[in-house]
DNA sequence: CATGAATGAGCTTTCATTCAT
DNA sequence: AATGAATGAAAGCTCATTCAT
């Protein structure tokens, strides 16, 4: 009784939805707007009392998604105080979120990335907060002793986030899965952690 | 009289040039094959005289500078001897390259994944081939027992790809440039190699 | 109030319309499609709200009059029991049809007969339609002990049709019409029916 | 070693009877000049040497091979001094053409048709000539009394010729050859000289 | 709010023709 | 005479976007 009527939008999300699909199963420059339109189960016209363009749907998409994913990863972070075990943690999340929502992974991977360099004044804040959460892990280990001092945050997050990205694309691309998410997210979280040396005893 | 002889398709190499440009500054989609025509100054129709068509180019483009980029990193790895030694070379001459042809390694880190997905039938074997280069390293530590027995050099390739390309993209869309190339690719083999936690002495 | 609703498809009606015209004019190959949206008053996207393709205009073309022709041809013929005189009917309405849309009898003559060839997959029924309604009066004819028995329809439908698609084909093209079009069927049923030779009394 | 060295214009020759199987093939629209010249065995430029641009060829070849079938048709026809046989040789002879060189007689069907409507200017002279003969032998027959007075030569002409055109079009297009090119000549030109009503004896 | 028919700018690609060699 | 690489105009078709209903 409290919320009875909230369906702010109702529309707004499906088309959301379909769009998510369509950029995912043909890309964004192969989708037609007409065709998310039929996904969605709405007229094509009314695409547009929505969103200004079709390069609004994909910024739309892109930033409610990821507003979704930068929560659920600080939520998961936030679970653990050892700062090598967060990192862990990021990993573990965010191939569990690439797992369960491969078309979105797809999309941030392939077109974001591809259309943020081509549509005006769009700077993705979104994705640099992402990023972020990796760099204020480490700067948090630094600060305690248990990182290496002279690591440079704004480089290791883009190394960290990038061996997680590529292991996603080939993830998101190969049929067939080969190892467990978590056994994944420890070894790659391990390179990056202890690197790949055997220590010399 | 030397040099006597036309050099054989001239045209060719001005059209994969001119596409380079004009591919790294639009993107794939939204170059025009007359804006290509114009660059290279040759007539619209003269590209199809070279090329079957418009993702044609972008293909051949691509698998032409990548057989230089292979040729150029296996020379460079090939110079050292040590397994950890080759991978800082990799990521030296991996870096040097997107230095060295920035509009290259736009396009290969934006259209050609991008557009790997969606053209019928392209297999991009040359990538392949070039994170082969990595896990061949990495199988070659393991049997001289300075690389950790239990590394998977299928997932550890792609890591330690992720991280110089994700460093490398950072590197070519950001206008100012704080590291040196060796440093940034010592930097990066580190994190790999010995991972960034504290040794406890 | 009477007619309150909107005709359906009034574009479709027009665009075939304009086609019938552009295409005797300038014959299908000649014509372009923006000549024919010009023509129907539609935007050239227009055009393939309606149509396939520029081939399909043709065909749709074809099929939709020939079926009024069909239907006008039968109907005259009907209305003679005796087979001599069905084929007069014939002759004279096929000659009439020809007469009063001179446009569409150009595309038949030419442009279908010639695209028919070309077009994948286009099997051409109601040209057989139309060929067998002369076979079929001359089978009735046989039967009724009027025509002769060794006749063989597949070929006098053929020789019938011909003699008159020629004469049409005259007449078209001469801008100076020389015969009335009842005395042209007579004449021409006339050399079927009794050929041209001189009887001995 | 009479005539040994004559070879004028070799090259005319095979560009002719190359056109004549490309158009034969694909029609007179959908050819390339470049696959005649390949058919040919010259460059494409050699083609504009021996003819004015594409119209030019097809022109060319009507009018060349045209004159060959109106010699071999006077001189089948000459053979005869009865105006009925003379009409039976005609049939014979056109069937029998039609026959040897299907090519050629689809593209005088269609081709021809259909172009000479839209090439400025060109009056298909050889074609009236053609249609002469038979008018010829009918104003002949006429003079002797062995056919009616009463027939207009010009309205005859058309329907004779039309009747067998039709048929070798049929021809021509069927796979399945149904009756012999002998009794097929007799029975179109039994129709045209007897008609098909039985005679009341 | 919603619709979907209509628009028309803009793209890729073709191919008859030319001309330097 | 012969070549064939190069040209560039031209055309079919697509699809994001609009707006009358």
């Amino acid at each position: 009784m409290v919320n009875d009527k909230k369906k702010p939008s109702d529309k707004h999300r499906r088309i959301i939805e379909a769009a998510l699909k369509v950029f995912a199963k043909n890309g964004f420059y192969n989708s037609k707007v007409s065709e998310i339109a039929r996904a969605a189960g709405v007229a094509d016209g009314t695409i547009y009392l929505y969103f200004q363009n079709k390069d609004d749907i994909l910024i739309s998409l892109f930033e409610e998604e990821m507003q979704g994913v930068l929560d659920q990863v600080n939520l998961a972070v936030g679970q653990e105080t050892d700062p090598a075990k967060k990192l862990e943690r990021f990993a573990l999340a965010h191939l569990s979120l690439v797992e369960q929502n491969q078309e979105m992974a797809e999309i941030i991977q392939v077109e974001v990335r591809q259309s943020s360099k081509f549509m005006r004044g769009y700077a993705n804040i979104k994705f640099q907060e992402y990023l972020n959460i990796i760099s204020g892990i480490i700067k948090e280990g630094q600060a305690l002793g248990v990182f290496r001092a002279d690591i440079k945050p704004g480089v290791a997050k883009r190394a960290f986030f990038g061996a997680l990205d590529e292991m996603s694309r080939y993830w998101v691309l190969s049929t067939a899965r080969k190892y467990s998410i978590t056994a994944a997210a420890q070894e790659i979280s391990r390179f990056f952690l202890e690197g790949i040396q055997e220590r010399k005893p």
